[in-house]
DNA sequence: CCCTGATTCGC
DNA sequence: GCGAATCAGG
């Protein structure tokens, strides 16, 4: 693979959304991380906007010559700071947490997640299960979540106190078990519950 | 351990 | 220019 006009394209967009170096090589294929990450080193877009305004050009002479003290160890890393999605407060859900076929979580542009077809039937225990995890949850925040944390929203969006279980996730669904089990559900499945 | 970006250096 | 290996950190 090589750095085709429409590649570098699709980096320099997704990098300025913020996305990580390891996404883009993903979406790209064909390159890893690194290779990402040295493209855009050598692009010169290594400082991705914190959200507030920055200077567009760079000024070529700089006065200070040495500003730096420190000896070493000493980086000046800019925070990457991501669009954070604030929470539009949609409906207060009150105390009754019961969320069956939720299934999309404000999940940093992520892929689509294909719907996983299930036999999976909500079983009292698949409940006492869920009940049981959340407890032990991690509570991550949107930021932390990777592809194998558990993306299942666990609170109210509109208060503190919100979070997302952060479980290791079933290789290839964005849940872990206890979730799984609650969140796919064919219709079929839970008509029969009905009964 | 999972992850992040930064840097180096042989190719 | 490229990117694996490595580094430094969360």
């Amino acid at each position: 693979m090589s750095w085709t006009d429409e590649r570098v394209e699709t980096l320099k967009r997704m990098w300025a959304e913020g996305q990580s170096a390891s996404q883009i090589a993903k979406e790209l294929g064909g390159v890893t991380r690194n290779a990402v990450i040295g493209k855009v080193h050598r692009l010169g877009l290594s400082n991705r906007a914190p959200g507030g305004r920055e200077d567009e050009d760079e000024a070529p002479v700089a006065a200070k010559p040495e500003p730096k003290p420190e000896p070493a160890g000493t980086t000046a890393r800019a925070e990457p700071a991501p669009p954070r999605p604030a929470p539009e407060r949609p409906v207060a859900a009150p105390s009754n947490v019961t969320p069956l076929p939720v299934r999309k979580p404000i999940v940093p542009a992520g892929q689509p997640l294909p719907p996983q077809p299930s036999a999976n039937e909500i079983s009292p225990e698949a409940l006492a299960s869920v009940r049981e995890v959340e407890k032990r949850a991690r509570r991550l925040t949107l930021m932390e979540l990777t592809e194998r944390t558990c993306k299942w929203p666990i609170g109210d969006p509109a208060t503190d106190d919100f979070w997302f279980c952060g479980l290791p996730s079933l290789p290839g669904k964005p849940y872990c078990e206890a979730h799984v089990g609650v969140a796919f559900q064919p219709m079929s499945a839970r008509r029969d519950r009905r009964r």
